[in-house]
DNA sequence: AAGTTTGTACAATTTAAAGTGTATATCGGA
DNA sequence: TCCGATATACACTTTAAATTGTACAAACTT
């Protein structure tokens, strides 16, 4: 049956599993599968699609289209395009993997340091108004204040969580991290080979 | 309303938030919320608890606590306690939240990189075997071999995911971003309080 | 101004994930 | 060997997320 594929039909088959894969790693970085199936799309075609040419691609509703490449040009892994003589939205997308997994990354702490920071601030002002109660037994009073300590702790890993973000935000990850395997591997690797 | 509850409901209140909180953060991290009420409990009892317990803490049936329990244990963020004189399985969790950020992410990833280089060796193949076929023109041979370079870039991508999860496996991460913020930066602080 | 084209708000539907209850296999003690 | 206690398999229910279709508003054309 896979035999009698015209091989341009095995290249789409490729493509096509490419997509899914791609559409599956989106998952895993916490956002919706369509976000990859339109990436490859737009990679594809090696230009700017619009709406309904994303819709047709993917196979997709043209209001899925719009509500994932408003959420994608949120994070600005997509962006509009003016294409001469047409009034539709044409999106292009970051095409660096690199960029676009820090970008999803670092998008996905910097909100979880938000709203965790915010909810530190509250719970260490609930806590000292227990704290400075006049009916507070010394038993509360140091329970109030254990608790305390966990909040000042919890504050000091989410600004580390935050200095993460940095180091990737500011692109200092690729100096300890580098794309390319060191020189000294690569020779390393020349010579076993 | 608020004005009315005893101090010791407010301390309960006041674990309440940050249990739900970690229960959040979880979701973020791609995990059951379930996860973070399951450590949240452990925590604050002070002690390894039981499923029957778990679950009265976390107001959920045993059946789930039994589900939950064991994806923590695979992940390696809880384990069974022996506790004298028990028939029942007693857990305790990794209270380090470092370490857990860690062993949750660097688990994701590890799965995401397997995942890949699996599909990845596939579509390499899938890609000769077109390249290779006798009836395949050069426009074929062009396109196969542009997919081609696109599997290398991708496998080189995952390799540096690899390495960005060896890189928090190892602990190495804390050399380039310390817990503690530097000495200088303290000296600093001090200086401007 | 009337008629198109476009994007999106909104309510409804579908699909996938989380959670429950009953039933059962397993184990340790009498 | 039987009994009670425990954890979990499994099928079912609930909840939340993804996706669609219709309706409409804004912008553009003539």
């Amino acid at each position: 049956m896979n035999k009698k594929m015209s091989l341009d039909d095995q290249l789409e088959h490729v493509k096509h599993r490419v997509s899914e894969q791609i559409a599956e790693n989106m998952k895993s970085y916490g956002y919706p599968a369509t976000i990859g199936r339109v990436i490859a799309a737009i990679y594809y075609a090696g230009r700017a699609l619009d709406l309904d040419e994303l819709a047709e691609h993917t196979g997709m509703s043209k209001t899925r289209m719009s509500q994932v490449l408003r959420e994608m040009t949120s994070y600005n892994i997509a962006e509009k395009e003016f294409v001469k003589g047409s009034r539709k939205d044409h999106y292009t997308v970051e095409e660096d993997y690199y960029q676009t997994f820090i970008t999803l990354f670092t998008a996905n702490w910097r909100e979880v340091t938000i709203r965790n920071k915010k909810i530190e601030q509250k719970i260490m002002e609930e806590l000292m108004e227990i704290y400075e109660d006049e009916e507070a037994t010394p038993e509360i009073k140091a329970e109030a204040e254990n608790l305390m300590e966990d909040s000042k702790a919890s504050i000091r890993y989410f600004e580390w969580i935050e200095r993460i973000v940095e180091l990737f935000d500011s692109q200092d990850i690729f100096k300890y991290v580098p794309k390319d395997p060191l020189d000294e591997d690569k020779k390393a690797y020349r010579f076993k080979n």
